[in-house]
DNA sequence: AACTATACATAGCAGTGCTATACATAGGCC
DNA sequence: GGCCTATGTATAGCACTGCTATGTATAGTT
């Protein structure tokens, strides 16, 4: 038929928008193909425009979000693991700063939504397993929880990335969640060991 | 000496502005001032340009924060007074959305930050006033607690202004605030009472 | 009333994302 | 193997962006 897409130049892109992004540097169509050797129209080729593209890193952040997530390792206190993974989510936010700005810019709209659903879901898990062993009353909605969850973790990683709360705030995740958790029925001071041996982790 | 600028020159530009932002009409140089009879220089005479525009609007933003923080009426009832503010600050999220979102953008600069810093130090106000009644335990900081509360509502706020939630999910606010609350000495029972109270003003 | 400093309108600048067109090239077909 | 076609690529140019230089009118000072 014709010349094939050489996947190299999507992942060379995206790597160079994220890293331009990373360097302050205004991320503009002409300034990301500049050192790559390709020309403006691999833009429009691979990503259909900047829309694509910046669509295209947004996926990347919720790829490494994922990750992050992924190299928690479940144990046998699921609010350990609950704490583990909202630390992780907070590590994950400010190891890549400027990309967790961009992943909830823009209406949320993704190529591959599943990636950001897949990760509220590993909380959700973790929920349900605190169900299971009796941690939390039987009422307790897990995806519920799990959303709690994220919105204090949202909220904290928005503000220190966007600038007006320092890095250290990111320490109040573990009162809030304890007190969260707590709430659900876990007994107060083993809830405490638990989420402070869970933010440890990352 | 010369003209003297016009103040309602500047407020036109920034209603207009913000009509446009809520219009979800691209906010460019030329379509602000297009129906306003003043010509595109009257941006750089009065903000400096669209950086200073996009400045004063975050700014009109914070004030109107303020606004809604100032209508809740303050009880004898400090933690539904701090519930109370907790659902106005989401209150003004949702009433103006865009508005909410830019706040939050561009490194948090503002012409007068006092503004921003007011709205938080109401809430510290409020968890002063819990401790002298009794309500939270005297190691409890009321700068911390409130800061947590305002991660907890920014997180709920800007995952319903940014798209990923429903706006439904605002009601998470009022159980995480109850938990936080009681992890900081108020009791179960009348904690829930007071914060649902507060929780429906707005 | 003359002067001057300031706001204003116009025109034009470099830079933006995007697209139309021509060209090169890889793959299917006989 | 040699065409042929479909696809990716490069170039040039489009409308638009924010911004600034220039000239002019005007309000405030003296």
């Amino acid at each position: 038929m014709a010349r094939t897409k050489d996947p190299a130049v999507r992942t060379l892109l995206i790597e160079r928008a994220a890293q331009m992004l990373r360097a302050r540097e205004p991320v503009t169509l002409r300034a990301v193909v500049a050192g790559t050797g390709v020309s403006t129209m691999a833009v429009y080729t691979y990503f259909g425009g900047m829309d694509g593209l910046w669509r295209a890193m947004r996926q990347e952040g919720f790829s490494r979000l994922a990750a992050q997530l992924a190299t928690v390792p479940l144990s046998a206190d699921p609010v350990r693991d609950l704490a583990a993974l909202g630390s992780a989510y907070l590590a994950n936010a400010v190891a890549n700063p400027d990309l967790y700005r961009v992943m909830f810019d823009a209406g949320f709209d993704l190529e591959d939504p599943a990636a950001a659903d897949e990760s509220l879901h590993t909380l959700v898990r973790a929920a349900e397993r605190a169900k299971e062993r009796g941690r939390f009353r039987a009422d307790v909605d897990p995806l519920t929880l799990a959303t709690q969850s994220w919105a204090i973790g949202h909220g904290l990683a928005s503000l220190v990335t966007t600038g007006p709360l320092p890095r250290a705030a990111l320490g109040h995740g573990a009162p809030i969640l304890t007190a969260l958790y707590v709430s659900c029925g876990d007994d107060p001071s083993s809830c405490r060991r638990s989420v402070e041996s869970g933010w440890r982790l990352a």
